[in-house]
RNA sequence: CGGGGUGUGGCGCAGUUGGCUAGCGCGCGGCGUUUGGGACGCUGAGGUCGAAGGUUCGAGUCCUUUCACCCCGACCA
């Protein structure tokens, strides 16, 4: 992509209202754009970062179950059999369709925060015989949450993408074992992502999804939401809620020793037991023809608050630092204008692909902007095309995050350098 | 939901005890000069001050109501 041609601009000013690390270099690199709050449109750059998150995260969770699409909205009958309609205070609705139903009709369309409702009566229009056990189904989708206060730009908004994930099956037994497959694939997940080292499985309350317990992926980072007690040498956490001397003896923890850092939760998985089969009857036949409750699972991973936290986690003072996994492009190149020079970096943006390079062609731009921009918008590796590399036939490359020293890298062997940087 | 703060060209801000034609920086258009770390000169366009109501000869400035956003707390499926 041509920098002369992208749709956003990047800024140097941003109100100084906006203290969330986030929210701040995703705005002004042209990530983002805040709608209301809590509600953020994805631009170019951001979308692309946004796909490549789900990309992975779709390639670890195809591994254990089918991709679907549901609805965004659902009728309140639903939602009221499982009792949560008016137990959720984060739930939103729309009235009616049109100003004359609104007079007359009590019809309410929830705008779905979560899919258990939704998922179940699918299943059960397809799977009820124990033959049809056990499966899994995952969507990735905007969520609708009226958060009483969203905050720190993507960590907490009222509209987010996610991704969730339904497993069925006959008996605990078997939710379990599905339940230690799932823990495998957000780990893998969480380690493509490049925040594996900072991501903790942590115990937690099943909240108003299960009476048990329920486990959360929480990444430490200074501005999370979330205090949790932190067991570094077991890579285990205990989320406040759950992290009382009593329940440390009850987990096989030295409760003294739990060291307690501030996180932010990034995904979570529940064991629902037969909660929700029960409250919306679904049921499957066993062998001997008796009907019985199906057992679920719930599993969650934010996507748009994994961007937020993948930015707080690596930006620095001058921008934005992306894993290579999820960067919008993988190089950035700055030509200085000069004839030559732009001549060879067109050589060098066709030779490493379109689709792989952010290439700085405006002429407007001084040496100084294009610079800033680079780091500002954080693509892992910059290439520069100047007279002084030009003089020895190379171009200069550059880490953003410090990976790897510069090094003058020949023009005519571009084609090599992603080996090389491999 | 409680507390605090802020709303003035696209963005960031200034605007004194009410006073004349609402300023500045960035950005944007034009012309020219520049180019290894957010360049410079000249020139031009663009706002009715979040919204509604009120006080006054006169309101960006005072009063009332309201909306929005940010921060702290409560909440967080």
């Amino acid at each position: 992509m041509k920098l002369s041609k992208l749709f956003t601009k990047t800024s140097k000013n941003i109100s100084s209202q906006i203290e969330s690390v986030n929210a701040q270099l995703l705005t002004r690199a042209g990530y983002i754009y805040q709608e209301m709050a809590g509600v953020y449109a994805f631009l170019p750059l951001g979308m692309k970062v946004i796909k490549n998150i789900e990309q992975i995260v779709r390639d670890e969770m195809d591994k254990i179950g089918e991709e679907l699409l549901m609805p965004a909205l659902s009728g309140r009958e639903r939602w009221h059999a499982t009792k949560r309609h008016d137990a959720i205070d984060i739930l939103m609705s729309t009235r009616a369709a049109n100003e004359k139903a609104l007079e007359k009709s009590t019809a309410e369309y929830i705008l779905n925060p979560t899919h258990e409702e939704i998922i179940t009566p699918i299943a059960k229009h397809f799977r009820t015989s124990y033959k049809d056990f056990p499966f899994a189904v995952y969507q990735i989708q905007t969520k609708f949450r009226n958060e009483a206060r969203a905050k720190s730009g993507l960590l907490r908004g009222r509209e987010f993408i996610m991704k969730d994930l339904y497993s069925f099956h006959t008996s605990e037994d078997d939710l379990n074992k599905f339940y230690e497959l799932a823990k495998e694939r957000y780990d893998a997940i969480f380690d493509r992502l490049g925040i594996g080292q900072d991501t903790y499985i942590t115990f937690a309350s099943g909240g108003d999804f299960t009476d048990d317990y329920s486990h959360e992926y929480q990444t430490v980072l200074e501005s999370g939401e979330d205090v949790i007690y932190l067991d570094r040498k077991n890579k285990v956490a205990y989320n406040k809620e759950v992290a009382t001397p009593e329940d440390a003896k009850k987990l096989g923890v030295n409760f003294d020793e739990l060291e307690q850092v501030m996180a932010s939760e990034v995904g979570n998985i529940f064991p629902l037991s037969t909660k929700f089969s029960e409250h919306l009857d679904y049921k499957y036949s066993d062998e001997d023809n008796i009907q019985k409750n199906v057992w679920m699972g719930s599993y969650g991973i934010g996507i748009s608050r994994l961007m937020g936290v993948i930015t707080e986690k690596f930006a620095d003072d001058k921008g934005l630092v992306w894993p290579e996994s999820i960067a919008p492009y993988m190089y950035h190149i700055v030509a200085l204008p000069d004839e030559e020079n732009i001549k060879v970096a067109n050589k060098v943006y066709e030779t490493l692909g379109e689709d792989k390079c952010l290439y700085d062609d405006r002429d407007s731009a001084s040496t100084g902007e294009r610079f800033a921009d680079a780091d500002l918008i954080g693509c892992p590796v910059q290439i520069v095309v100047s007279k002084k590399t030009l003089e020895n036939n190379c171009v200069e490359v550059i880490s953003r995050s410090d990976k790897f020293e510069s090094f003058m890298h020949p023009i005519d062997e571009i084609e090599s350098l992603e080996t090389k940087l491999a």
